[in-house]
DNA sequence: ACCTGAACACCGTTCAAGT
DNA sequence: ACCTGAACACCGTTCAAGT
């Protein structure tokens, strides 16, 4: 990448700003923007893994240095953060089932799957203080469904903290380990039987949270 | 457990005697030996953090350089994988009430109480399979209480697990930051706080796990 | 304002010797 | 057998310039 001094027009300048064309790969974008960067991050770190994403590493994705990159992020830890919220913008957020315990139980498996589709986060979302990272929406669905199972918004809270501590845990001790370019597909099954189990234990602890069906 | 070339230990020793002198630090041995080089690492991790620990910042305290450390210990992951087992065999194991639930929060607290004094070792035990690291005796005085509330050897294992699943999570979002070289004394408030709500997940996960108190 | 190359202060680990 | 110093192949990040 010498980068030769005959860059000519390659500087399209004006107005690439307003509702971005979005062409996130091809060619190779002569200015650096913090979506270029963060963008090229989550591809890195999805195909080779997070521990796989290194300054340098990027830079050179991005067809530049690695200085480059931190005139528009202030360090390693910043990049991450901003990779994160990137990948939880990115999640689905279907339909719900209104009858709440169904509700609770599809938010919770929305949740897994998430982590599941994402392991890398888990050591970032858990080093940090952001309790509340999968997606914002999601603590407040489970909080509002518990709610609508009859429990004090406090108790609500309380038990939400419960399953996503155990969601944390299952995650972290289930996640395949990190290194591979892709997932081997024989993880299939596993990853199958992992969400069932994952399931199991949610049921087991609305079970001890929840008032019982009939006592309304 | 393989241990190395020669794995008997007291190598050194005519008898010890049993109950070693113990002068950890004072003196410089002039040759290493796997017992000294973990407890050289797992001092270090306890006053500086695991972060600090460094084979070239244990070869110094060890008054060595840090190629003489492989010559006793495979890699860094070892050495690591050894200094938990060091910190495991130091717990405590104290009385337990007879009663099989009170048995069981007993258990729990203790878990958590290993956890929250040996915080650095979370994330070694998170990134292996080793999902019984507290220590094994835990795992299957957990496991034998829940027989002994009514469940099936299958579930009880299952309940464990989302037992543990949940106390990892629980002190990975809950162990304050990394670094420092003791805990600061304003953080003892927060961790009774944090034991305390630990225990009442553990006593709603029971809830839902177990058989009601009377159906027996 | 944006980007660059070189350099700093680290890592874990390998190598070729030393005794 | 045990230990050593030098070196390799990396990190994240700072600095002093370049345009």
């Amino acid at each position: 990448m010498g980068g030769g001094p005959g860059g000519t027009r390659t500087r399209e300048g004006r107005t690439l700003t307003g509702s971005t064309p979005q062409r996130p790969k091809r060619g190779r974008p002569s200015r650096l923007s913090r979506e270029h960067i963060v963008t090229a991050a989550y591809e890195i770190i999805l195909k080779e893994g997070a521990e796989n994403l290194t300054m340098r590493r990027l830079a050179s994705a991005l067809g530049s240095t690695a200085m480059a990159v931190y005139h528009h992020v202030r360090d390693k830890d910043e990049l991450l953060t901003l990779t994160l919220e990137h990948a939880a913008r990115a999640l689905p957020r279907p339909e719900l089932p209104e009858e709440p315990r169904e509700r609770l139980a599809t938010v919770c498996g929305l949740m897994h799957q998430a982590f599941v589709s994402n392991p890398w986060v888990v050591p970032i979302v858990a080093r940090g203080e952001l309790v509340d990272m999968p997606a914002v929406w999601m603590t407040e669905e489970i909080v509002g469904a518990l709610v609508g199972c009859g429990l004090s918004r406090e108790r609500a809270v309380e038990a939400h903290r419960t399953i996503w501590y155990y969601t944390a845990g299952q995650i972290l001790a289930t996640v395949p380990r990190p290194g591979g370019p892709g997932l081997p597909p024989a993880a299939a099954p596993a990853e199958a039987e992992g969400r069932h189990h994952y399931l199991r234990g949610v049921r087991h602890i609305l079970d001890g949270v929840l008032p019982a069906p009939g006592s309304h």
